[in-house]
RNA sequence: GCCUCCGUGGCGGAAUGGCAGACGCUGCGGACUUAAAAUCCGCUGACUCGAAAGGGUCGUGCCGGUUCGAAUCCGGCCGGAGGCACCA
């Protein structure tokens, strides 16, 4: 019979579903089984349907979880929808459906397709984030950040009663700018004899500052902040939503306004998001660009005060001088406080708060012009990176508190209000952005670090630094460590002591302190759409936050006809009239109309999968402690800082409330290399059609066009835009390590792999491909591309290698009717040299598996199925243990087979084969032998033959002997078992 | 500009200090067949010597180093992918 791979592969995921095969085992259920908990990214059930790139991490998790399952290990290998989103209400605006529709079409065809593969999930843990019995976790959890804040003592989430027991309790303080610290009285540091005290008490605030002063501490909190508004979406986007001033979604524009969101207090997380990447057996790579988005920085703050005349040089129109009204004073941050005697002028944002406050009369006009230039300016100007620095005088002057040097004050845009506290002190001489605009407006540079000279001579050619001590002004800042100059206080240290000691300096006379900062911004949490989880929040007529109680949840979204953007940052939920008002006892609140971001749902996905069903708790706690943390996740590396920093952050917050057991949620985690399209050529030509070769060209992107989208560069001699043209390979030969036209071999043409998109036409469909191939060819194919980390183009040619090794699978073990091969299983034993490759097969594949080496482990089964090849006899061992090999790989063929071997029951469950060591290795073995390194002959020995007796061997081989002969040999080397290796001179 | 990763036949890739190119695709030859498909068997890095059997030389982006021995380790350069980007 032969082999049906769409009848075998219907069959069994039927049988699958319902025996329930791959449910997993609640902890009292699995004895001492261990557990692994085996998790794919959530997807998005998006309109398109699977790409090809999803499969390739589903089939290395399925592999891994089949694996574990047959080593006896309980396993939690689920699958859900992260379903609320952007997409699917954008169609349902469009086609006048609900998004609730199009959303469970969506999830129903992703289903349908995902079992189509043969994937192991437990669908009993199914989860849907747009169900509400789902949210209304979702909103518990929101409810814990709004009901928590994060306690500077113990630097973790508590209760926010906790913060007001410990103000009550004048345990902590208000600082002038509403920030709650620990009381310096308490910490034995006594005010000094007439000080004023700065910092206030509780008791000394009124009512509704207490209130605001609590609602600014959670970790939920409004606030009023620039955002990123996207008119394209209709609703604000996070930092990590905005790539290059554009929606990562869509490519709109993107504007900073100001307004009133949620927020997230990531922040107070930054350290703890770094420190524990630590515990993780992360890619180096992603844990670096969680650094980098992080972004933390070490250095000081210093307050330089303004000097005499600029700081009474304010408008007349300004409130009269309160007493104790001080001289206002510029804080900056600098990571170099060592070059602290370098800085020859300071530099504000344009938007600080303080440049209006500060500049004088004359400077009044060009000021006012400069900010309004930037103001108009769009954001994505601003991102542009110019070489060209602009600015304009305040016409005040600060005073440097190391040296009393009195400096100038510009504002400059290349200086952000968003990082570090919006003002720097410029070192032009040790910075290269203070050195470009030093040189612009002629400010004196004033070098304060001296490079240490290397002992070793310079080499010639090569750079040296220290070369800059001459008298002429050197072209660049010198950024580097060295040795203070020009610096009384510090005059001789290094860097790092330096710094050391100029805090300290500042600390002591108050002008300064140590200081840490972070790019990382607090988390944009509203998002001015209908489809996401309402936020479980009532506001009252001052706008004050209330939480809905625990008992009210789920707080489900309003039935609406018209959810459409208002086109105003008004959400759509504000339409809901009868929805968003509320009275309660006798006051009327509103409901806060924004919606959650799509983040929010897979934040705490993977906890809901370990208890889906539970309307009790999020999750049951016995069962987290049993299942956490996830063991393997798979997923693409586009989630580096969305996601997977998100989630970070969810968990400890989780965490540190006592509501789940592990720090860190994802312990393993692996990211799957993109799957590209098919390779295509392409060669450049000019305007008039003649072609260039492609080493002329620079700066080669994609680039959408009246024509579709075009790979276009710059032609590198003339400067000239040029546009490419696609040619097919048959036109096209290598040439060395280029390709050339055939016509034209002076041609070099562009060969690359594109990103799969609809706009370019190479998507590839899994639906098509299971179709003709079937499931198990299609798994293997992935899997067998290449190191499952790799990016690697797509190759619908190569697939018919995985048909027919299937099918000859197939034959070996049924036999072949069209052949009239027959093959019959017999209970005899396998041949020496087979048992040998069969024990080796056992081992390999059970370690290319643990090590997620898929290609080569099927290598492998191949190799062995090859020699099993041409058998009529086959024996039942080897072809039961082959068949539980290929299982993992190949699920439906296996089960198949494993009926055919006289099974009935699935082999899901039964135990992975076992190999022997002693019967892998061969009596006696085959080594090379080379002479200087170099292979000159083979020689068969013993396996366990003494080292005089191999060299014997080989020396008394007839092709060896030329090349010792009349030589002396100066040493032998033997690794045993492996290779002979003999120095001759 | 900075950070991370990568560079091996016609193609995907294997080998992580010890026989470079496992395994698959492609291509070529053979068997089976009236024929074709399917299947089975063999060859398939380049150059070169030889009638053949069988040899030799070169070869893992380029240049250098360490080592008995380097695709693998070290230094420099070139090319590609991704991330960050006026972050003080």
């Amino acid at each position: 019979m032969a082999y049906d791979f769409s009848e075998i592969e219907s069959k069994w995921q039927k049988y699958w579903l319902d025996n329930r095969t791959f449910a997993a085992l609640d902890p009292h259920d699995a004895g001492g089984m261990p557990k692994a908990y085996v998790l794919d990214m959530f997807p998005y059930p998006s309109g398109q349907g699977l790409h090809v790139g999803h499969p390739e991490g589903y089939t290395a998790t399925d592999i891994v979880s089949r694996y574990l399952r047959m080593k006896g290990v309980n396993v939690l290998h689920p699958m859900g929808w992260d379903a609320f989103g952007l997409p699917a209400e954008q169609y349902a605006i469009k086609n006048n459906v609900h998004p609730r529709q199009t959303t469970r079409e969506n999830i129903d065809n992703f289903r349908r397709q995902i079992q189509s593969l043969g994937l192991s999930y437990d669908w009993d843990r199914e989860v849907d984030t747009t169900d509400p019995k789902y949210y209304r976790w979702t909103q518990w959890i929101f409810l814990q950040l709004f009901n928590s804040y994060f306690d500077p003592i113990n630097q973790k989430a508590m209760p926010i009663e906790h913060l007001r027991r410990e103000l009550m309790n004048q345990n902590y303080v208000v600082t002038p700018d509403n920030e709650v610290v620990i009381n310096p009285t308490t910490e034995g540091m006594e005010q000094l004899g007439g000080e004023v005290r700065v910092e206030r008490l509780w008791g000394e605030l009124s009512p509704s500052e207490q209130q605001q002063l609590i609602d600014a501490q959670r970790l939920a909190y409004m606030d009023e902040v620039p955002v990123n508004w996207c008119e394209g979406l209709g609703t604000v986007l996070s930092n990590e939503e905005v790539v290059d001033g554009k929606s990562e979604v869509g490519g709109f524009p993107v504007e900073r306004r100001p307004m009133r969101q949620w927020m997230l207090r990531i922040t107070a997380y930054a350290d703890r998001l770094i420190k524990d990447l630590e515990l993780l057996q992360w890619p180096e790579s992603l844990k670096e660009m969680q650094r980098n988005w992080i972004g933390r920085s070490e250095g000081a703050e210093v307050d330089f005060e303004l000097a005499g005349e600029a700081a009474s040089a304010k408008p007349a129109a300004d409130e009269p001088d309160e007493p104790g009204d001080e001289t206002p004073v510029i804080t900056v941050f600098t990571t170099r406080p060592d070059t602290l005697y370098g800085a020859t002028y300071m530099v504000l944002a344009p938007e600080h708060p303080l440049v209006e406050q500060i500049t004088t009369a004359q400077q009044k006009q060009a000021v006012d012009d400069y900010r309004q230039a930037v103001a108009t300016r769009s954001e994505r100007d601003r991102l542009t990176v110019t070489k060209e620095k602009s600015g304009v005088a305040t016409g005040a002057y600060a005073v440097n508190p190391i040296n009393n040097e009195k400096i100038p004050v510009y504002i400059a845009d290349y200086v952000l209000m968003g990082y570090g506290t919006g003002a720097i002190m410029a070192v032009p001489a040790h910075d290269q952005r203070d050195f470009d605009f030093a040189r612009k407006f002629s400010l004196p540079i004033k070098p304060v670090v001296q490079p240490v000279v290397s002992a070793i001579a310079p080499i010639a050619g090569d750079q040296n630094p220290a070369q800059n001590n001459s008298t002429q002004t050197p072209e660049k800042a010198f950024e580097g460590e060295g040795v203070a100059i020009g610096s009384p206080l510090i005059n001789g240290q290094p860097t790092q002591q330096a710094k050391q000691t100029i805090i300290k300096a500042l600390q002591a006379d108050g002008t300064g302190q140590r200081s840490v900062r972070y790019k990382l911004r607090d988390w944009l949490f509203s998002r001015q759409r209908y489809w996401g989880e309402p936020f479980p929040i009532l506001l009252d007529e001052e706008g004050n936050a209330h939480a809905l109680e625990e008992s009210e949840l789920p707080l489900t979204l309003p039935e609406m006809d018209d959810f459409k953007p208002t086109g105003t940052p008004e959400p759509p939920l504000s339409k809901a009239a009868s929805w968003t008002r509320v009275q309660r006892n006798g006051q009327v609140f509103t409901r806060e109309t924004n919606t959650m971001p799509q983040w929010a749902g897979s934040c705490w996905y993977y906890l809901r999968y370990i208890d889906p069903a539970n309307d009790q708790r999020f999750v049951d706690k016995e069962k987290e402690r049993y299942w956490m943390p996830v063991d393997l996740y798979v997923g693409g590396v586009e989630h580096a800082v969305l996601h997977l920093l998100y989630a970070r952050f969810w968990h400890k917050v989780l965490f540190d409330l006592g509501h789940v057991s592990s720090a860190e949620p994802f312990a393993r985690l692996i990211n799957q290399g993109l799957i590209l399209g098919e390779t295509e050529f392409h060669f450049f030509e000019h305007e008039g059609g003649k072609p260039i070769s492609v080493n002329e060209i620079t700066d080669i992107h994609e680039e959408a066009t009246k024509r579709g989208v075009r790979l276009c560069g710059t032609h590198k001699p003339t400067g000239e835009k040029v546009y490419a043209t696609s040619v097919i390979d048959a036109l096209v030969e290598k040439k060395g390590q280029d390709y050339v036209l055939r016509s034209d071999p002076s041609i070099k043409v562009d060969a690359r792999a594109f990103k799969m998109s609809k706009s370019r036409g190479n998507v590839v469909n899994p639906d098509q491909i299971v179709e003709e191939y079937g499931a198990d060819a299609f798994r293997l194919y992935e899997m067998y591309m290449g190191p499952l980390e790799a990016q690697k183009p797509w190759n619908t040619r190569d697939i018919v290698g995985m048909a027919r090794f299937l099918s000859s699978v197939h034959r070996n073990i049924t036999g072949d009717e069209e052949s009239n091969r027959v093959v019959e299983i017999v209970d005899e034993p396998v041949a020496e040299g087979l048992e040998r490759l069969m024990h080796r097969t056992i081992k390999k594949v059970g370690q290319d598996i643990e090590a997620l080496h898929f290609n080569t482990g099927i290598a492998e089964l191949i190799k062995l199925n090859n020699e099993m090849t041409g058998l009529t006899r086959m024996p039942r061992e080897l072809a039961e243990n082959f068949v539980l090999m290929l299982a993992p790989f190949a699920p439906h063929l296996a089960e198949e087979l494993w009926g055919v071997l006289g099974h009935n029951k699935s082999l899901a469950r039964r135990p992975w084969p076992t190999f022997d060591p002693d019967r892998m290795v061969e009596a006696s073995v085959e080594v090379p032998v080379q002479i200087n390194g170099k292979l000159r002959d083979r020689i068969t020995i013993a396996v366990d033959a003494d080292e005089a007796a191999v060299f014997a061997a080989a020396e008394s081989s007839p092709k060896i002997k030329p090349w010792i002969e009349g030589k002396q040999v100066k040493k032998r080397l033997y690794v045993p078992g492996r290779l002979v290796n003999m120095v001759v001179q």
